[in-house]
DNA sequence: TAGATTGTTAATCGATTAACAATC
DNA sequence: TAGATTGTTAATCGATTAACAATC
């Protein structure tokens, strides 16, 4: 158990893959796997697994495998889902609107607590029971709340003003839906979800595939 | 300029930054950009930036570095900015209604020529001049119009059924918005969104950031 | 021409896979 | 106990970085 070594983000992006399948073993009613099994399951090699899982702890028993729930509870406490980061949403158009409606996210560990946007149409509208306000009450309301992440769903155009301003506020953690790479000379966690690239990934795989398809014909 | 040799999805999921960086670049009215120049803007080595480029071709020149436009437009094309890749959404739930009114998809050359759901309060609305059809229709509507990529927003349960059905009516994209690894038995390009995987990794990375911290003090 | 910067080969680094002793 | 499977070290593989000759 290589505790306190740094882990690799490689190893981190697979935590919450993993935690997805031993999900959906434990509604099978599966209570015991291997690595091999679980393996043949992700489709990625025993030997992956086992490092992985290694970095933060033997949660396995020689000879027997690991324990379903046992290893769903440790990879949950690993990713912080009873941590109940507080999050807000920066911008009610439609892709916050949208990422409010998620009630997923709750079950991760993420409570949604207030909403913002500058339209005043949609000032006093409730999502869920969480109002949305205006982005000029935003300051005192992070003063007076805990606010552990901000979701960026604001127009392209604004999206550095208000990373800033968040960052400026005391909030640690980004995730930012816009297609840019923000930059903060603050020690600020930032995750990127870039729709566009993904799609551009996928249309570009599907040349590939077509192309490859007719040099064999 | 290693052309016809296998690239390395390492190297392709950075195309879209690439692109984004030599927009910005565009906007900026600069011309010409040197490898060197190119790295500090984006936080990669220069090298990188070489090698990546020359897995599709020599686009730059010794001692003058690279066109901006003229390599904008060369990762455009590798990227099929003009294809035009007609998709369809399918679930116009929260997230499908946000997605369709993506903008930024068309510029990017992808065109949105339909959208299907089951709920009959949605049928026959209109987003963007796009009409919400019932589910029932797919089959038809796949059959008169060419569709190359399905964007799948539909609840978790029914995403692998609709997955399946799509992949059989011949469409080869599916861009997956459903927290599960989509596999299937077809010649299918699944590229998938977890959303709520980014998020678990970015709670992961605060947690992390906060004990560091602590352990300094 | 001299200076700059690419394209490309070689070296390094890190991540994945294989192997196996430890042990349940 | 014997069989199974982990935890962990060692080997391999692939991706990144460094170096430099080619050349604009």
């Amino acid at each position: 158990m290589n505790l306190d070594k740094k882990i690799s983000m490689a190893v981190i992006r697979r935590l919450p893959r993993y935690y997805r399948y031993l999900s959906d073993l434990l509604k099978l009613g599966i209570t015991r796997i291997s690595s091999k099994e679980l393996s043949s399951r992700m489709g990625i090699t025993a030997s992956q697994i086992r490092q992985d899982l290694n970095c933060f702890g033997g949660f396995g028993q020689q000879g027997y495998g690991y324990n379903v729930e046992y290893l769903y509870k440790e990879i949950g406490n690993i990713l912080g889902v009873n941590e109940a980061f507080k999050i807000i949403i920066i911008g009610a158009g439609n892709m916050g609107q949208a990422l409010a409606n998620y009630t997923n996210f709750e079950k991760r560990g993420f409570k949604l607590i207030g909403i913002f946007d500058i339209n005043p149409n949609l000032i006093g509208k409730k999502i869920r029971d969480v109002e949305i306000m205006h982005l000029d009450s935003l300051d005192r309301f992070v003063a007076e709340n805990q606010v552990d992440i901000a979701i960026l769903c604001v127009p392209y155009e604004n999206t550095p003003a208000v990373a800033d301003k968040v960052a400026r506020l005391g909030v640690k953690g980004l995730w930012n839906f816009s297609p840019m790479d923000l930059k903060l000379p603050y020690d600020v966690i930032i995750e990127n979800v870039h729709l566009s690239d993904s799609l551009m990934v996928l249309g570009y795989r599907l040349n590939e595939m077509r192309k490859s398809q007719r040099n064999k014909s």
